[in-house]
Order: C-alpha cells, then sequence, then structure tokens
DNA sequence: CTGAAAGCGCTTACAG
DNA sequence: CTGAAAGCGCTTACAG
C-alpha cells in the first residue's frame, strides 16, 4: 500500500534512457528504430522494477480508454440472454482481448436510463459501444452514431445507419415453419419470443406467416400467442392457445425458453409431445436438448454474434469500416425430438 | 467528431469562476461552501456547454477510476452460471450504479490467464475485484489481497482471509437430502455439480453425507457420481448411476443444470420422475419451476450475493470494513413436485 | 536513433 | 468563500 508506485520514469532512470524511448519500447510503437541494446535495458529494468503502465494515464495521453461497453437490455435479460449474453460476451472478449481492450457492462431498464450509455460515451469512459437488443425508438443512440461514436447493434434497427449484426429471424423462423409442414402439420400456432415491438419478435411471426401462405395455409390471428421472454410468459399463451375450440397439431415458439413454459402447460393438460402437439423452439439455448423431449429448434449463434460485432467495432473505432454496415450470421435448423419424426 | 471538447476550463470561464470551483459543484464536494449564487452560475454554464467530465481524466486526478472487476471463472460460466452471473450481476450493478460506479467484466480460463485481474489491479484500470468461483490454489489472489488491493470472493477460499459472501453449502445440501429422508427414501443417490477439488461440490458433498450419516444411513461411494456444470455431465452420471444393481429411489443432484441432464437420463430409461426416482436439485435456476416434473430445489441467492458482494467491496474501498469478513446468505428449499408428495 | 517538453483534463492541498 | 498552481503518469509531435 505504502510503496511508491512505479512509472516510467524510474524506468527511464534505471536503463539511462528517457521516458520517451521506455514509452516507445513498452508499447512496441512501429516505425521507430530502437537498438534491441537500448531496448533490451528498458525491458530488463521495466521488469526487475516490476513497471506496469498506468491505464488510465495511458487512456489519458493516447485519447483513448481502450474499453468498449457491452450495454444490454434488461428486459431481454429477462431469461433469454440468461444464456447467450453469456456467450456473446464470450465471444466478444475473445476478439477484444487480443486487442488488449477490456469489457464495461451495462445494463438498462426498460426505457429509463437509457443515458446510460450516452454517458458512457460522452465521459469518454469507452472507445465504442455495442448494445444488445436495442430499443427501435431509442433517440440517443441515433445522436451518438451520428456524432460518428462507433456503435454496433446486435439485433437491428430499422432504417438506421448503425452497424449491426444479426440473424436473419424471418428467414429462421420460416425455415422452423416449414419442418412443421413438411411433417405434415396444418393447424401451427405461433408463440412470440416478446412483444412484437421489437424488431426481433416482429420478423420472427413474419417468417411464421410467409411460410403458411407459402403453402397456401390462411394466416390465422387466433392462433397467435406473444410471449414476453420467459417461460411464465410461454405457460400462459399455450395455456390460452390450449382453449381454442380447434386445437393446434403444432406450435411454433419463437424462443426456447418461452417454449419451456409452453410445454409444461401441454403437458398440465395432459398431452404429449410431438404426439399430440409438435413443438419448434427458437434460439437452441445450450439446455435444449435436455430437455424432455429434446428441443427441436433453430440455434442462434450467440458466440459468433458477440465476435462479430467486436471485429465490427475494432474496425470501427479504427475507422477501418464505413459506419452502417450490417452483417447477417446464418441459423440452422436443429431437429429433434420435440417435432416428431420426419414423415 | 471536429468539434472541441468541451472541459472544466470553458465552464470556469462561461461561469466566470476557477476550475476549482466548477469541480466543487460538479463533483457537490462536501465540507466547501459554495454560494447558491455562485453553484447555480456553474450549473448554468455547465448546462449550456453541455459539459460532461472526463472519466479518464478524473480518475487520473483523484487516483479512483470508479471502475470495479468483475471477474468469473470460464468453467463455472460452462452453464451453471448462465443463470447466475446474470443475477449477479444485476445485483451487483444495482448497488454499484448508486455509487456512480462502472463494472469491468473479464473472466478466466480454467487455469491460465489468471494474470487477468492481476494486471487489471496493477494498471489501476479498477478500484476492487469481485471474484466468482476462485480456484482455491490462486497464488497471485492471494498476493493481491495481502498488498491491500480490494477483492471481494464469492464463493469462499478455505484459509484466507479475504472477504467473501458465500451460502452455507454444506447445510443447505444437508436440508435437501433431509427433505429426500423425510420423504421416506433410503436409497439416496447423490451427484455432485462440479468435481470435489472446488470447495463449493466439496461442501454440498459433505452435506449429503452428514445427513445421512445422521440417518444412521452409511455413506456409501458407489452412489456418488461427479458433475461438471453441464447437463451433460449430469446425462452421464445418471446413466452410470442407473447401472448400480441396486438402484437408487431418490438421487440428489447438486446443481440443477447437471440436474436437467440426470432427469433426462432418468426418462431416457423409462423411469418416471418421482415415481421412480425422486430428484432434488440444487441452486434454483430460473428455468426449474418450468421443467418437467418442476423441479425441487435449493434456492441460492444470486442477486443477493452480487448486491452483497459489491457492497463490501465499495466499503473495503472506503476503508469501512475489515479485510477478512465473510458474509453468508441464507438459502431456502422450494418443494415442487419431482421430489414427489410429503409424506 | 533518442530526448526535452508540452499536453491530456481533471483534483487537491495550500493560500488568502 | 474562492483561486493559482502543482501534479496525476502517461504520449507524442517536434527537434536534432
Amino acid at each position: 500500500m505504502a510503496k511508491r508506485r512505479v512509472t516510467s520514469r524510474d524506468v527511464a532512470e534505471r536503463a539511462g534512457v528517457s521516458r520517451t524511448t521506455v514509452s516507445f519500447v513498452i508499447n512496441k510503437v512501429e516505425g521507430v528504430h530502437i537498438t534491441e541494446e537500448t531496448r533490451q535495458r528498458v525491458l530488463v529494468a521495466a521488469q526487475a522494477l516490476g513497471y506496469v503502465p498506468d491505464a488510465t494515464a495511458q487512456a489519458l495521453a493516447s485519447r483513448r480508454t481502450r474499453i468498449i461497453g457491452l450495454v444490454f437490455s434488461r428486459s431481454y435479460h429477462h431469461l433469454t440472454s440468461d444464456a447467450f449474453l453469456l456467450q456473446i460476451v464470450d465471444g466478444l472478449l475473445d476478439v477484444v482481448r487480443q486487442h488488449g481492450i477490456r469489457l464495461l457492462l451495462d445494463s438498462v431498464e426498460n426505457r429509463d436510463r437509457e443515458d446510460a450509455y450516452l454517458n458512457l460515451a460522452r465521459a469518454k469512459r469507452i472507445d465504442g459501444i455495442i448494445l444488445s437488443l436495442p430499443r427501435s425508438d431509442d433517440k440517443d443512440l441515433r445522436a451518438l452514431a451520428e456524432e460518428g461514436f462507433p456503435v454496433v447493434l446486435i439485433g437491428r434497427l430499422p432504417d438506421v445507419k448503425i452497424c449491426s449484426v444479426d440473424v436473419d429471424n424471418r428467414v429462421a423462423a420460416r425455415t422452423a415453419v416449414e419442418h412443421l409442414l413438411s411433417l405434415g402439420h396444418t393447424r401451427i400456432g405461433c408463440i412470440t419470443n416478446a412483444p412484437p415491438s421489437f424488431t426481433a419478435p416482429a420478423e420472427r411471426l413474419r417468417g411464421y406467416r410467409e411460410a403458411l401462405e407459402q403453402a397456401d395455409i390462411p394466416f390465422d390471428q387466433t392462433w397467435v400467442r406473444y410471449g414476453d421472454y420467459g417461460p411464465e410468459s410461454g405457460f400462459e399463451a399455450m395455456t390460452s392457445l390450449l382453449q381454442t375450440p380447434d386445437l393446434p397439431s403444432a406450435v411454433f415458439v419463437a424462443s426456447d425458453v418461452v417454449a419451456y413454459g409452453a410445454m409444461a402447460a401441454i403437458y398440465e393438460h395432459h398431452l404429449r409431445i410431438p404426439d399430440d402437439i409438435a413443438v419448434v423452439g427458437f434460439d437452441d439455448v445450450p439446455l435444449s436438448r435436455f430437455f424432455f423431449p429434446p428441443l427441436t429448434t433453430v440455434r442462434l449463434p450467440a458466440a459468433d454474434l458477440g465476435r462479430k460485432a467486436g471485429q465490427l467495432l475494432l474496425d470501427l473505432i479504427l475507422h477501418q469500416v464505413e459506419p452502417g454496415r450490417q452483417v447477417l450470421l446464418d441459423t440452422e435448423l436443429i431437429v429433434r425430438d420435440s417435432s416428431g419424426k420426419v414423415a
């Protein structure tokens, strides 16, 4: 505690060079030629003194904090992300780490505290920001991006030229429903993952609708329910769906976690899966293959989403990519038991 | 981008005061009396200019970054935490936010990269650190704490005087097993949540053993299997347990997530839960009540763990608590269907 | 190839 | 009650 901090000045003195030189060798600055001998002297001195550059001072002087922010929306967190946020973080950490960059994490309540990341940027605490599941009506975000502050979205916002990475929710959902159609189902219900005011749920619902219409099955609103991230909402939605006079023979639930609740509701009504009702989820939460029965679902490449978002953000910070670049990652249908055997 | 940054000097000039005064009113420094009129002038000027203090400069000058680090072990992450890390983060964010403090997140691989947080501290990037599920053989950690760097553990380390918050895993496990005993079970298997080299798994196993012995049932190693965080490990462990000649009538799985796999294995053997085999988990992952059947388990107060860890760390940073304080939070047995009806 | 010096934007004793 | 000035520990043009 009491021991004085070792600074670059100490290293410089011990090595008999200037602080400039110390800075150059410690940071491996390119384009500057330092004699190998001098370099070694500095390195040895630094080593001997246990010198670790002060990150704050470096940040102030270089105008780069080498910290990026990841802000997730707390309503999203509300379970879906229990598996994903961590995967995203994993992917993200994986790429930023290689660049010596750190990750600051914050969450945003449903609406309020949206200034959280605004302040993060204004106070220059971070060099760039990644937003997971942004709200579409977020003004601050637009402002920030327009000022040229590096921001990358995980999930898209309509008509905004902000970098983003996402999956094609519509196509993915269509694939899932086409799978049910191919099994011979015609009475297919749909439970969204969240309220349709968000982009992803709306897209998934649209994919469901497109698949039906393409098979000449009229879209029927009475077979649609809106989930709300958690299993509770799936339980309620399915319970309500089971009240309809004409029971569906299959249901597409646009979220595995919501599907868990839906499956519980089906069991509670003494119906079997997939025999009485086939179920297809969305996300491929790691747990899904261990559910009973194992859940057929669409795999969302969460870690890749994080990795790609990180790369994009780093490129943005270094001005190596134009703002507005949208990246779409592939999804994959994972067929398990909950949808029944392929005909 | 091009517009010059607004600094405290600009605010000072506009308000006709010194930067000192600006600093005082912006930071609401106590013990300094500023005329209300001056204060207002500063506030108005700051507002008009859109002044936001540069966090990095503040950190360098005040020697406090106002960032704390949360480092989780990646093997832990390996699913159990999929629910918990987020809850911990939530609780943590909840308390630190009120103090204007930010959260830096990093993970540590099984063994390597343990220097991750060491460097975080040495480079003074953070004011303190919270470690989730630390390895018991971590030397750097000890060194760091001994230097007086604020560190709080979530989960305990034996014989170390480092602040920590934890639950009493032994007692909690005993409660869970006593519940099975009270239901008349005598042949009770055990699947740990992780290898017994970690503290928590060892304690939970000990609780299992104590409960049995207290009921005069000899502890039998052949009914013990070691999980490894994920459902896969539970599936394997249970499959192996189902190979024993004398089948258990109940199993205590020291992790809900591992229990999911175990339950899948039970179903795969065409056995029913709880009729053929009763199952009790540990953690109360949010999903557990929606599993089929809903899982009886021990609730781990994850958000409270995060909150308490945050409070402790802040106290430590402000020297308001002696290092070494250990906090134990209560757990609660949540009885659901997987353990059967109470006799 | 290396160094002297200014500067990053704040805070904080110390005066008065 | 308020200000002048040093200092936090680096980086980075600019010289030479």
